[in-house]
DNA sequence: CATGGCACTTGCAAAATGCAATCTCTTTGT
DNA sequence: ACAAAGAGATTGCATTTTGCAAGTGCCATG
């Protein structure tokens, strides 16, 4: 949903994530993308969340659309397609950094290791810049 | 949808926001609470994106069930009704501040001031200190 | 030239959303 | 005391989105 759309609501910065994230798919596959080194299509479908087909193909090609995500001919194999952020992607890192951090302290259940929340903290720009860096 | 429930699909600090956010309406009504000094249901309600009055208590009913916002009567009319973040809330903030630099960056037609990436890059601290203050 | 992997596409039932109308409770005005 | 208006929903119903299973078409490998 770009600004040009005329299914655009406002031009509230909040609510522009909200037309391109707002869903309970599409921030799984960013993740993916980002922290778990996944890049095919039968990649994403294996996990945890079990993502159905229809809705995988659909929210790559709105993320295509929107430029966070390009696809390419994987080199040793062209029957296989590799998808990577864009740079407008990678720079969702420090909004995922920020919701780890919150669902670090507000879910008992968390996932995610404690020593996440101190190296965050002490040192954010490191972490930003290490993981960008892990990601080419 | 906490951890505890059924449907809760994984232990991903990711999952565990889209679980709570992860749709098109509750994002907005926490900017209001945050940003724009919205308190009762009929403000909400005004907002640009014109949510409609089923989702709108819905959503407020679930973000109580996630002890996000408290509701309590008026002083000043008893049949009136004052939303608040709780500090789980509050705590969402870094969240929506690096979600406004995004979207000012990489949204040609935001509304966001061209002032509000300098000082968040350069004081974000602070900003997030004043933001906090002003909601009590 | 058969078998399997990969990336989808299709069909259909179930759930969520959008919209207008209605409802209850409380307050305010006379 | 009574009428009208404001606030916060609830209801009904059409439309849209989602979830799940099955199927399709294109390389690649033996």
């Amino acid at each position: 949903m770009t600004r040009n759309s005329k299914h655009c609501r406002s031009h509230c910065p909040i609510n522009f994530v909200l037309e391109t994230f707002g869903d309970k798919w599409t921030l799984l596959i960013i993740r993916d993308l980002m922290f778990k080194e996944k890049r095919t299509y039968n990649e994403f479908l294996q996990s945890d969340e079990k993502i159905s087909t229809n809705i995988l193909a659909d929210r790559l090609r709105k993320l295509e659309e929107h430029e966070i995500v390009t696809k390419t001919v994987a080199a040793d194999n062209r029957s296989k397609l590799i998808y990577s952020l864009t740079t407008k992607g990678k720079d969702l890192l420090p909004i995922m950094l920020e919701i780890t951090a919150w669902s670090a302290k507000h879910d008992t259940s968390t996932n995610t290791p404690d020593s996440f929340k101190d190296v965050f903290e002490s040192s954010k720009h490191e972490m930003i810049a290490k993981i960008l860096s892990e990601l080419q």
